[in-house]
DNA sequence: GAGAATTACGTAAACGTTTACGTAGAACGC
DNA sequence: GCGTTCTACGTAAACGTTTACGTAATTCTC
């Protein structure tokens, strides 16, 4: 098997201890004994064994992640983030893929928990009393990240949704628009589907612009077909549209793609904005205006907010909004041009 | 603290022996104490341990996986898939994020190695002699996802991109194409790179069309920046080009971006085929035919093939060419049909 | 130059499991 | 009824570390 400690304690001719010392760089040895052992290390090749480490020292450097959709370009950003700050602060990311299905979440808090993992990132999901009551058992660290709680009280890293949605909107309208449709998401979603909708109204409203619900169109999810049928449902309801705003990137381009088809060229004759800025943003054609969420970012302060929580320095890490911006690329057209 | 299976045993007077062989499913007591004990930890929420399990076994049911880009839309369909048949398996995945460069690699390795992980999973990267030395140092198995090596003999998981590419390339010359161009990679790339450009060129020349090397723009990498700046060079070497080859989808839709903007309608004007099969190409206008690679079945296979062999089943898998396919959209055009 | 403080180690317990081995009692064979 | 084989446990070592504690030798203090 791979060499132990003892072995090169044996091949240094000296304890083990004052090899553990001088691996981990603790006083009291000397410089020449120091030496002798580090020869021993590089003639034997010795590793250090994490696992003996993590079970005396009760930390196992490792933190586990949960995502809803591992293969979606929403988690698969904010995992690079999380995956870089982890390094950074030494740690190890286990990733679950929970499927947005809550069998496999708790399966997956069990594993970490029988894997001892010194903290938990958990992504999109709202949180079930029956994870919280893990989390609580675990006692380790938890932050959430693109989502956040009502009922619990635990540390996110998010965008103000509702406020993203206004502006989204309220930049339409100062593009001149006055019809503007919205692809919402889920009324049954408090993270992502309700302030975004909410949003869209307000900013609609605060500038003198008729709401009703056939502005929205509401989907279980948040994907491009979602998107690709929604499009001409909100046509039927609202002909004279010359906008719209869509709850995700994904949607965006799904209405994109719909209007394609259906001849309506964009943004001549359809404006659209997004929400997200996933790197298909850019991408498609036109490239995509919209609602820039600053995911790697988000996973990775969310990550050292987790980190910093792990090694105690602060007990109760404080949420943060983070900030977003529109970026402006072609699929929105002002009509005060013409 | 967490109770230990001690807690549990002098809850349940019995020894932790016992409990041991409760938990582990193994002989050796009677009905009576096994309620006794399974009462006792269900009354104290005991959870094994898995660091101290793996100290002992030399086993963490847990394997790496090593990606050059986390959060690329190809990295995470495999992901997907290897997370998958881990978790089916009763393991957990780290995650590694190479970024494409070999120093973090090297670290990655050691740190996995540290962790004791019983198994590697290595993607989309070629196997460097330093990468190679560590692989036999730690004695686990390790199976290469998404990439092969010529040099070393490990058990791999791809398409075979040669064929890949002739085919990709005929499927045009069926159409009636031929002056067809190809996007390619880096000629330094011997996994992805060179056998798409052979299968390129021996696809037009078996067919009787003419090839040289101005048939081929090469690229650095195979994003979609690549491909949009491959689009006007390849125009200017073959100006009565009526349909291209793209090495990867991301490279496709470059193109299918810079032709847009050249006012070059696809496919009336321009056919392009790319490579992969990532969700872009169904999002993409107009939705783009390629060449798909299996992707998440890969990372299952591979995964699974990883699992096999550490359960010792199979001392030696063997390599795999998962099967490719043309999907066919809407990006190329038939000339017969005009 | 004697006592105190410091340095440079070594010894052994602890972390939470698994498992080889031992053993007392029961069941069995005849 | 006596030896044998099971059954149902318990004991203790082992996995590879870290670390509290002990101790001999050295250095310092005055």
């Amino acid at each position: 098997m791979n060499p132990t400690i003892k072995d090169v304690a044996k091949h240094a001719n000296v304890s083990i201890a004052t090899v553990s010392r001088i691996v981990n760089g603790l006083p009291g040895y000397s410089e020449e004994t120091k030496k002798k052992v580090q020869q021993s290390i590089e003639a034997l090749g010795y590793q250090p064994n994490a696992i003996a480490r993590g079970l005396i020292n009760k930390r196992t450097q490792t933190i586990g992640v949960l995502f809803p959709d591992v293969s979606g370009m929403l988690s698969s950003e904010v995992l690079e983030g999380v995956e870089n700050a982890a390094h950074d602060g030494g740690f190890s990311v286990i990733v679950c893929n929970t499927t947005s299905s809550g069998k496999r979440t708790v399966k997956y808090l069990r594993l970490l928990q029988e894997k001892r993992v010194d903290g938990i990132i958990f992504a999109s999901e709202d949180v079930k009393e029956e994870y919280y009551k893990i989390f609580q058992e675990m006692k380790v660290p938890v932050v959430l990240v693109s989502t956040a709680s009502a009922k619990y009280d635990l540390p996110f890293v998010r965008v103000n949704d509702f406020d993203g949605a206004f502006q989204a909107t309220e930049y339409l309208i100062h593009k001149g628009h006055k019809v503007i449709g919205m692809i919402g998401g889920s009324e049954e979603d408090p993270i992502a589907g309700v302030p975004r909708m909410q949003g869209f109204q307000k900013a609609l409203e605060s500038n003198g612009l008729t709401y009703t619900k056939y502005h929205i169109t509401k989907n279980e999810g948040y994907r491009f077909q979602n998107g690709k049928e929604s499009l001409p449902q909100l046509l039927k309801e609202l002909p004279n549209m010359t906008a719209l705003f869509a709850a995700s990137d994904e949607m965006a381009i799904g209405a994109m793609s719909a209007a394609h088809q259906l001849g309506i060229r964009v943004p001549e004759e359809l404006s659209i904005i997004g929400y997200d800025n996933l790197k298909i943003a850019e991408m498609c054609y036109p490239p995509l205006t919209t609602v820039s969420q600053p995911l790697k970012d988000m996973g990775q302060t969310s990550c050292e907010m987790l980190v910093s929580m792990i090694k105690g320095e602060k007990q109760e890490a404080k949420s943060r909004y983070m900030p977003f911006t529109i970026v402006e690329r072609q699929s929105v057209s002002d009509l005060h041009d013409k």
